[in-house]
DNA sequence: AACCAGGACGTGA
DNA sequence: TCACGTCATGGT
């Protein structure tokens, strides 16, 4: 067993599955993966992917609420309703201004595809789409096997000495799935572990890796 | 009161 | 390419 993939075992076993999205309605199910189900699902993955951009799990919660409470989960009905309204409502998650015309941005594109899977190259060309949303995007709206980088993950790699300072966001990117498809031949088994790791792993650095200095009480130090 | 949150973009060097 | 400022609310 690689480093990578012990990671993930020692971490499920002290945190257990997360059962990441959907932020709304039913609410986690762990070691359930079969979400989302459709494109208006998909959709409310994307929208909370863009709003959680640099926020707190409970900011996007309070603004999803704000959003399906008033029957604007949908993209036909964020289309419909006026952008003040539509920033009102997401206001508690931050960068109301910006997130809101990524939102608007994204339904354009999303349209487009007219229910087809996006790349990950043509999301990125959509503004308000950096690397990391695309990802989550891909892999919790798209069922897609493709691991999500975030800041904990690059001080949780820093700690461990498995990367250094000046490593990018592709290189972990790589790090990780090099790793898994070694492990992990089946892609659909290998998808469902992308998407609970990347889960555990924030989990993890809520308690760990949140406040200076990072990792001072990790337990993964001694384990591995 | 400073710092950070499930980041991305625009700018200048 | 890369370092840096900006975007903004909310919790600790």
């Amino acid at each position: 067993m690689n480093i990578i993939y012990k990671i993930y075992t020692l971490l499920l076993k002290k945190y257990g599955a997360q059962g990441w999205w959907p932020f709304l309605g039913i609410g986690y199910h762990p070691n359930d993966y079969s979400y989302p189900k459709n494109s208006n699902q998909i959709f409310e993955v994307v929208l909370g992917s863009i709003l959680t951009q640099n926020t707190t799990f409970v900011s996007v919660t309070k603004a999803m609420n704000n959003l399906q409470e008033n029957n604007c989960i949908t993209s036909e009905s964020i289309k419909a309703m006026d952008v003040d309204k539509l920033k009102e409502f997401i206001k508690p998650a931050g960068y109301f201004n910006q997130k809101a015309n990524y939102i608007l941005e994204f339904i354009q594109f999303y349209d487009s595809l007219d229910g087809t899977i996006p790349t990950r190259e043509e999301l990125l060309k959509v503004k308000g789409i950096g690397e990391e949303t695309a990802d989550s995007i891909l892999l919790y709206g798209y069922n897609q096997a493709q691991f999500k980088v975030d800041a904990y993950t690059k001080r949780l790699l820093l700690e461990l000495d498995l990367i250094d300072e000046k490593a990018k966001y592709k290189d972990m990117k790589k790090l990780f799935e090099d790793a898994l498809e070694k492990e992990i031949q089946d892609e659909d088994k290998r998808r469902k572990i992308y998407q609970e790791f990347h889960a555990l792993i924030v989990e993890h650095g809520k308690h760990n890796y949140s406040k200076k200095p990072y990792g001072i009480d990790c337990f993964l130090k001694d384990e591995i």
